[in-house]
DNA sequence: ACAAAAAAAGTATTAGAGTACTTAATAGTA
DNA sequence: TACTATTAAGTACTCTAATACTTTTTTTGT
């Protein structure tokens, strides 16, 4: 299945994972994380050290080691994680191959302009801080799922 | 520059392609496109190879050879050419990675769905008799070109 | 010091889009 | 009727980005 929207399993990965730290007072390790939300591990940790060279995160290596968030999770916007991520983006759907494109106007029309407008706007405006648990899951149960 | 919205070369091609054909009462060939849109002939040509397999042109091989459009542009939307050459699309973006996501709701909010309604309405509606020539390039200027 | 745990770094694989090349069909011409 | 040029159709290759896997380094508890 194509999505419409380009958002990577990359990015996912990092919102939720941001997310689910935020939550936590303690550090959680890329096992856990993954095991939380079902993401790879591999694929995971690659993401983290990305995470960790930004410095949204601390890393410590070792038993007992794990990642912790360094930000304050209401000044992380989507956006930012989502560009980090996946490059800057352009909304200029013309691919550039004709000097002399003989339609008016996008033959899209204004369609592109507007929803891209709106993803951004949207994803600048949400912060991890946003993303909440489900009600029925507790710190408490995340930390027992850890210890398993 | 990464792009918001996954629109491939291809279906690009497609509607350009269309869309030009469609202004057009004598039958035009790859190259001819190709020149005038600025697009590889190579993968031009593969895409128009698709939409004659679809019915939307057809083609006649050997010297003045070219297609022509066999439906009413009026009655073929930017969406059917857009999911015959990408797939269907899913607004989905759980990675069915987990099957107890320990978030509530999605973590994008409601901005996927919105935004993918947005884009189906829009190019159901929008068909290629929309898509216009610029005022000044005439019918007769295409022709010109054509013939160099 | 040693062993186990964990992050970090490096390597490999895969899938999809786009490109290049080859083959088949057609029309004009002599 | 055969020859040649032209054009679409078909096939095979390449390149890149995303994801998956492996090895190395660091750390901590005994």
């Amino acid at each position: 299945m194509n999505k419409l929207i380009n958002i990577s399993e990359a990015s996912s990965i990092a919102i939720h994972s941001l997310s689910l730290i935020a939550k936590l007072d303690q550090s959680i390790n890329a096992t856990q994380i993954a095991n939380l939300t079902g993401f790879s591990k591999n694929h995971l940790s690659k993401i983290l050290q990305l995470l960790v060279k930004h410095d949204y995160l601390k890393s410590s290596r070792g038993p007992k080691g794990g990642f912790v968030l360094i930000k304050d999770p209401k000044e992380i916007s989507l956006l930012e994680i989502y560009e980090l991520i996946e490059g800057a983006h352009s909304d200029n759907y013309c691919f550039d191959h004709s000097p002399v494109c003989p339609f008016q106007d996008c033959i899209y029309g204004d369609i592109i302009q507007d929803i891209s407008m709106r993803f951004i706007d949207a994803f600048k405006k949400r912060t991890i801080a946003d993303i909440k648990l489900k009600q029925n899951i507790s710190y408490q149960s995340i930390l027992e799922k850890l210890n398993r």
